[in-house]
DNA sequence: AAATGAACCTGTTTGC
DNA sequence: TGCAAACAGGTTCATT
């Protein structure tokens, strides 16, 4: 389900949620076996904490309290949302019970069909640190971060054998592009998705960074995109889908030079392109 | 070391 | 209509 801009959407919905700083009354759990078993012991040693932010890095969340992070990733099908008492659904794994002040109470609730997703416990870091965990210390860049430059990118990929569209969605290179913004990005940056990293120059280095955080951006605008079930905590849907360019497109005229988008696949995901814009 | 493909799951769409 | 195959927003792991 998603990809950097759609849970960009979940934790700016979690975060207004969490005004005020609620306190994690209860985690009811309903089931343990999603990707890796969820170590509930751990993660109740955050029952009693106030919620003091959420937290984004690459596509995983992370709520903060004094004693540590609840980390979810929501894989290809998760979400959050709010679930009161009563609005039971399958694939429910997970409620977590809010208090908000001594009165109001509010109830969030985990699905993923799945269970390609991940929920964990990170231990608390000194103040200015960094969460380590070992699904986040490998991971690259943030896209919209200093770190993530032209100079840095063809550097990375320069001695890769392997195709672009694979390279973008390596995370150890640049967090958050996953498969339909990597066609995307391609196809606005010019390049094929075939061409390998060892022959992309410094131009297309200044051009795919430029564009990878452009498309991001305007998804993040549009509030992410929902092709199938994607919603944001809030329950409110994205838009973005309306302005894909390529992706979803076979067979359809590119809209710059009205050629037939094809569509390959690469690695066993969709990859859509123009050939005649993109070499 | 890096590239490739399989594996993990369920639900929905597509094609015969 | 029915059923099987293909496909879906992700990531890790084992195998070349």
């Amino acid at each position: 389900m998603p990809e950097l801009p759609e849970v960009e959407m979940v934790c700016r919905g979690l975060r207004s949620l969490f005004k005020g700083s609620p306190r994690i009354d209860r985690f009811e759990f309903l089931r343990e076996d999603l990707r890796f078993p969820i170590p509930i012991s751990k993660i109740k040693r955050l029952e009693g904490e106030k919620i003091l932010g959420v937290h984004r890095r690459s596509k995983y969340l992370l709520w903060e309290t004094k004693k540590g992070f609840l980390l979810s990733h929501l894989g290809m099908t998760g979400s959050w949302r709010v679930a009161p008492p009563g609005e039971e659904r399958t694939h429910d794994h997970l409620y977590v019970y809010l208090k908000k002040g001594t009165s109001s109470t509010m109830r969030l609730a985990y699905k993923d069909p799945r269970r390609f997703g991940i929920l964990d416990y990170v231990e608390p870091i000194v103040p200015g640190g960094i969460p380590s965990h070992v699904l986040l210390d490998h991971l690259g860049p943030e896209p919209f971060q200093e770190g993530f430059h032209p100079a840095y990118l063809r550097e990375k990929i320069k001695s890769r054998t392997s195709p672009i569209k694979n390279i973008l969605m390596d995370a150890s290179v640049v967090v958050g592009v996953g498969n339909i913004y990597a066609s995307e990005i391609l196809f606005r940056s010019g390049v094929h998705p075939r061409r390998k990293g060892i022959k992309i120059t410094q131009k297309d280095s200044e051009e795919l960074v430029r564009r990878t955080r452009e498309v991001l951006q305007e998804a993040i605008d549009s509030g992410g995109s929902s092709i199938r079930d994607y919603v944001n905590a809030n329950g409110a849907e994205g838009s973005y889908q309306m302005k894909f360019l390529v992706y979803g497109k076979e067979k359809k005229p590119c809209p710059v030079c009205g050629n037939l988008i094809q569509k390959i696949v690469q690695s066993g995901r969709s990859t859509f392109f123009c050939s005649h814009c993109q070499t």
